[in-house]
DNA sequence: GAGTGGTCTAGACCACGAG
DNA sequence: TCGTGGTCTAGACCACTCA
């Protein structure tokens, strides 16, 4: 399974990643030119470049065409905590990001209706979210709230992202479950360019449905979270309870 | 951002695409030889090859050395359900799938030690098991208990995968928190054998802790899941309480 | 041995970024 | 304009599978 003889590109590869990862490559720092590497490995260009793709889809090398090849400034890595929303443990979705907040009106279209369990062409409040850590975006939520539970007009004016979710979950009646999916897959050309990050840097996609206890969807939320940089963690508590039903 | 000319790479990669999607290109069908393809797409074999890399890290389309590209026969989509693991409803991880289970004794060491929260070296059974659908690998679970919790001895003898489980439920003491770490990363190169998948499909990888009343961690859980394959779901309920306090 | 994919070469030409 | 990366070519040679 394993090749004898280690490929040019997977040795460069290997090479490159421990002079980033030992620090004799920083963070920030330009990679010498592709010409130059490839003479410096003895390699044509076209295994050079195979050789940095791989670390482009590790997350530690970042291409820009015409300026060159730089170690990745790595971002920190954030933990979505799953479920637990209450009134004391708030959203600890993106807590260590700055995020900058835009809220417009869409309808319910597709998927979106299915999720928000409405009927297409709903009016909804779209509030996406993009979290940077200084200057550079990191993750990316789209939120979506019936317009009866969220009127646009209180939306207006600019608000941190720390107060949208309160008046959120302010607005809104108890929430009785949150439904979280989550899945892998390679980011849209959209979020390609809107996070800057390769296409082939696959993502976490959670997709978050929150209920009330009327059983009515009172939130739908699709979180896009980079796999570099990213993990999700859920806990689940058991009432210890003879008939065995969950907690 | 978008090429005003599109690469013939991607051009062609749409081109197969479509014709998998829209099932002129049939599951398990072998495609033509790669030098066939480029000349009937009039390129080079190594750009043609790279637009089947494209549809390889989809998950469309697999290949092997030697005998050729196939259309990949879509494996099912399973939903891994975490947390709700009680006596009623057990285990529901590789649910459709047929387990090959094979346990060993090991030594806790590093990660695997914190996440037990034992000392290295404490002896451990290694449950390993290996979900297929029809002869092909589908995903991967690695389960550790500790040897109190898992004679190995009553496991010395095959058990099948729901045996195993319900084994394990009746052994150890009432569940009290189960904890889950949800991220993305690439398989290593021996999950990449196991699973018969390329190197640059990105898994989901979950790790599952699970503790008793007491707070003893009773299991460790390693979980591979391929993005191309499976999502996983979350679903937590509230205790409706003045204090906010969580359900 | 015939046919297949896997890797690599040594260039060419284009597109982007900065001065 | 110059240096950079992005794409592509037309082959070469090796490794694997199957008859």
């Amino acid at each position: 399974m394993i090749p004898l003889v280690p490929s040019r590109r997977d040795a460069i590869a290997d090479d490159l990643r421990d002079r980033i990862l030992t620090g004799r490559l920083k963070p920030g720092e330009r990679l010498p030119s592709e010409a130059f590497l490839a003479a410096q490995y003895m390699v044509s260009t076209p295994t050079l470049r195979n050789a940095l793709a791989v670390l482009q889809t590790e997350g530690l090398v970042e291409k820009t065409h015409g300026k060159g090849n730089f170690v990745r400034r790595p971002l920190h890595r954030i933990t979505y905590v799953g479920g637990r929303r209450t009134r004391n443990t708030h959203s600890m979705d993106l807590a260590p990001l700055s995020v900058t907040v835009h809220t417009t009106r869409v309808r319910a279209r597709g998927h979106l209706a299915a999720l928000l369990k409405m009927p297409t062409g709903s009016p909804l409040t779209e509030i996406l979210c993009l979290g940077h850590e200084d200057e550079r975006p990191h993750s990316l939520a789209r939120i979506y709230v019936p317009c009866d539970l969220a009127p646009a007009a209180a939306l207006r004016e600019p608000l941190p992202y720390e107060g949208v979710t309160t008046w959120l979950t302010q607005l809104r009646p108890p929430l009785a479950e949150v439904r979280e999916r989550v899945s892998v897959r390679l980011p849209t050309p959209e979020e390609t360019s809107t996070l800057r990050i390769s296409s082939s840097l696959a993502v976490l996609a959670i997709t978050r449905q929150m209920a009330d206890t009327a059983g009515r969807v009172v939130e739908a939320a699709l979180l896009v979270l980079p796999g570099d940089r990213a993990d999700a963690v859920f806990t689940t508590h058991y009432v210890i309870d003879e008939k065995g039903s969950e907690g």
